[in-house]
DNA sequence: CACAAAGATGAAATCGATTACATGATCCTA
DNA sequence: TAGGATCATGTAATCGATTTCATCTTTGTG
């Protein structure tokens, strides 16, 4: 690999010289620049990397965790901080964290030994050695929620109006005539849920049918999607509406729905959130909260880029707008 | 920040006793050896890792390149490959190319500017920077093929059997009775679509229904897969049966079936390709290639590590086992 | 007890860039 | 035409680690 100094050598020229050419063109003269240019094609030279960052200090890195990539809602936020990072000369460190405190912790590590420039997380939990870090920077610290509003955390944080748009998916189910309706929520630890949950018990209050609430806890995932439905079907007073916190336990809910006898929508309505590319594929189409997904990852990419530039003082949370996507899983209920 | 200068004037040695600590405890004394350790927790140091690459010319890091990183068998993969790294000490970074020659180039030079140890790339384009690479150091070169099988590039890689998966699928068709069947294929540029397209061709021979295969080329997307299914089952002659080359496309393809009233798998029997999380929760279940999708990911990094400890002369594939998943999307042909 | 071997540590070179400062050449103006 | 301003370029310090080689101390052996 050749380095700047071959450049330097094979152009008549210093180093200084070579590394303003690449830099800063426009200082250099036209003879000397496109001297330097033909030896740097002819060489095929490429700035090493570390040197580089190690003079700088800067990385162009960025870390993105999540606590499982294979989950589609993760892997279109990613997708869109990966685009708004690369637009931007970044690159994405992918933390799966499998939702394990210490990889977690592990990944925030890269911010301390300066392996990269900024942290985006996706999941709730604010791993200590960023704690630590937002203690000493405050607003400055590097770091950025990516689908989350934890407002006592100080992160800047890109999400959508969650208590709103789980009222409006519990307003469709009692517009439509539903009174004993089952939520599968997220894990409680995160505030994605609570919030969501809050929005669910602010819609059964207005209609007045908070004891008929029938609540059962998920993580998001297919399986226990499939599992706690079974559980809200099985017992007396059977709920004639579902509304689960992801597509994915919707999934899981709806097959649950098939096996224990439900015809959906015709005895049974189901709500999903998300709008992962899959929703509107399933039989029949899922009724869901559409979240703009991979505009989520831009902006949080976009936060963390104000704070690495500097011009950021406060940390900023941005609302996103979603919408109610009805389609063919939800219908009146039955009497 | 402190730095390792400051560790050793804490501790009174040397910058050397203090790398030595880190990096070989055991030919440093106990007592200086507590001495350092002492002023590193005292000061929460730890290495500057820019530092540490340029002087050692390890990045500790593989990119890995996707082209749709939201498709779910990728991400499945990508999860494996992560792991692995992570297990061994490398961090990945995450090159969503969106089927774009220009961003696989872009990647590609992280390899040049030393900026990654290693690449392992997921879709079939080999960019040409890696190919001149290879090129110059043949297997040595740190580059690895994710799913595809391509013996021509000389690339070392982790797949299955994709033209035996095909056999299976289509024979479990042909002893279910179906004669005329439809397959929605991947990009043929893909060796991937080209070994499964292989696969079908053999059974049809086999069966001597090669003049009743239909043939609709995809991309693995379900929008695709439900366009090419509706243009499959508008003809005259009509499949009774649809084998894809993605689940995702085989989702596409139901959703299609239904609108079009053919009920699955009493009118339509259809296969899919991958088994995706959520293949077992379609209605019907779906029948499907199972490929291990992680251990693919964890293979290819595998056999990047040799490659990088320098225990590998010859290009190596490693075919992984896949299973016929049979399930309820398919069923005998009516007659 | 002498001398070699083994063990522990330090001094300084090195990795490959960037950049502050110095220097020399050219140009303009009074 | 002298003097400063402007422009182009070079010299060398610097970023923060690792590692070779040298030095000094301790231990072991005949």
């Amino acid at each position: 690999m050749p380095t700047i100094q071959d450049v330097a050598r094979r152009a008549r020229v210093s180093t200084a010289t070579v590394s303003r050419v690449l830099s800063t063109p426009e200082v250099v003269s036209e003879a000397t620049r496109e001297r330097v240019m033909a030896a740097v094609d002819a060489l095929g030279y490429e700035p090493n990397y570390a040197a580089k960052s190690l003079r700088t200090l800067r990385t162009a890195k960025i870390v993105v965790t999540v606590p499982d990539i294979s989950n589609p809602f993760f892997s279109s936020v990613i997708r869109g901080a990966e685009e708004a990072a690369q637009a931007a000369g970044y690159s994405v460190l992918l933390g799966d964290t499998r939702h394990s405190t210490e990889r977690e912790e592990q990944y925030a590590g890269m911010l301390r030994r300066k392996e990269a420039d900024g942290l985006i997380f996706l999941g709730h939990r604010l791993p200590d050695t960023l704690a630590d870090l937002i203690g000493r920077q405050g607003a400055k610290a590097p770091v950025v929620n990516g689908c989350e509003f934890s407002p006592d955390l100080g992160v800047s944080s890109a999400h959508i109006d969650n208590a709103a748009a789980a009222v409006e998916a519990m307003d469709l189910l009692y517009d439509l005539g539903h009174r004993t309706i089952g939520v599968i929520t997220g894990p409680l630890a995160s505030p994605i849920s609570r919030d969501r949950l809050e929005g669910v018990r602010v819609s059964a209050a207005r209609h007045g049918a908070e004891a008929a609430l029938r609540i059962a806890t998920g993580d998001f995932s297919v399986e226990l999607g499939e599992r706690e439905a079974q559980g809200l079907l099985a017992g007396g007073d059977t709920p004639t509406a579902l509304f689960c916190f992801s597509d994915e336990m919707a999934m899981g809910a709806l097959a649950a729905a098939r096996r224990a006898g439900h015809r959906c929508p015709d005895d049974l309505s189901l709500v999903g959130f998300d709008d992962i590319r899959f929703a509107r594929y399933l039989d029949p189409a899922l009724t869901t909260i559409s979240q703009p997904m991979e505009d989520l990852g831009r902006t949080a990419v976009a936060l963390l880029l104000d704070i690495l530039a500097g011009r950021q003082s406060a940390a900023r949370s941005v609302t996103l707008p979603h919408h109610l996507a009805v389609r063919g899983s939800t219908g009146p209920a039955r009497r």
